[in-house]
DNA sequence: TATAATAAATAAACAATGTTAAGTAAGTGA
DNA sequence: TCACTTACTTAACATTGTTTATTTATTATA
């Protein structure tokens, strides 16, 4: 039975379709502007299409966010090539910070927007969610293993370190950035980062304080 | 002409009405649940009667935001009784992060949510959370006269002090900190505020380690 | 006090939104 | 050819923010 398959085929083309377009009208003129019938209109097919293939608006949205949670894990695993943990730890959170200023709209989408009513789909965000957390805490716990941050809870390590980072993205995402006159944005971002290190105990080795930032 | 005079009375007494009402209604239900005809219902008037006390849903949300920003600058103002300018530094953090855990809503309105498109309204926002602002650049001015985050730019230091504290308020209002089962969330929140003070270097005296961050 | 002018409130409509139910056209299997 | 399923559309629904025209109440004037 080809035919099953081919009809298949054509379903998942047709959501991908809609996907695509819909992240595209949002990339351009942000997500509140952007209805059922502007992605309908784009794609030539009436409002009412969507609903075969999506169970509603905030399906879209969620398959969306999910594919930036995949691309932000993508991102950081990046940071694995280190060997010296602090140094990975601090890729970690370039790769995360980068991430969200490249893609303020995916960003805005996985953690600064109310997430809409339903509660099942939330929970899977978690799930995949999980394992950027997880390479976190990876990251951490090996720093600890060398004398970093002694005494410090693991899991209030990881929440602070992302606290920060996502503090700088989404501060900066929401427009808090225009509060500085005198520095560029990017400047202002290594400085954050920066700061950190700058303000963490010598108890590794002392190059920290000449490490560049640059992504 | 005392008539001239209570009428105004009335009309910005019926603006409180409305304005009050209108916040009671996001508290309980959430911002994006409450619409100008359920605030209309509540006062027991026509939804158009609404229009005649302000611009639009906007400028209610505006008015609201900027009630927010005063409260947070009440509370931080509390902090400029400590002398130590690191224990007041602290303070201050911690009076920004317990605004924005008691009164989320508040919070979200004023640095999590998009803003609405007008622009003009905008700026004067910015105006009244630059006092907030300026207070935490002198304290930590003040911390850096005591020898406290050596070769930092000032700004860079705010930012990402700021940074910090709005990634904790912002990740827990938005649900993240269930990914922690072991803690609760407020020792979580003075793990994380003190993770911070335990990283910094031993430039004062040493008594960091053991200071309460009961609020 | 009667009437003109002004202010306050409303009813009714508008266009836009997400979503659904009923109907149509096309393709698939016998 | 004829039933049946699939893909799609039309048309409607209720709800949203907002505006226009109209009515009702209040004040000022004669």
């Amino acid at each position: 039975m080809g035919i099953k398959e081919r009809k298949l085929q054509e379903k998942s083309e047709m959501r991908e379709l809609i996907q695509k377009t819909a992240m595209n009208l949002f990339l351009e003129k942000g997500f509140e502007n952007i209805t059922i019938r502007h992605i309908a209109e784009k794609i030539e097919y009436s409002p009412a299409t969507i609903y075969l293939y999506f169970k509603n608006k905030d399906e879209i949205l969620y398959i969306l966010r999910r594919e930036g949670f995949e691309d932000l894990y993508r991102r950081q695993k990046d940071s694995l090539k280190l060997k010296d943990p602090l140094k990975r730890l601090l890729k970690h959170g370039e790769a995360y910070v980068s991430f969200a200023l490249e893609n303020p709209q995916y960003y805005d989408l996985m953690f600064m927007m109310r997430s809409p009513s339903t509660r099942t789909k939330e929970m899977n965000d978690m799930d995949i969610g999980l394992q950027s957390y997880e390479l976190l805490k990876n990251n951490i716990k090996e720093c600890m293993e060398k004398g970093l941050f002694p005494g410090v809870n693991i899991d209030v390590a990881a929440f602070s370190l992302w606290s920060y980072v996502h503090g700088i993205a989404s501060l900066i995402i929401r427009g808090r950035g225009i509060m500085f006159p005198e520095e560029g944005i990017n400047d202002m971002i290594k400085g954050a980062l920066n700061f950190l290190l700058e303000v963490i105990p010598d108890k590794l080795d002392s190059k920290k304080r000449s490490m560049n930032l640059s992504s």
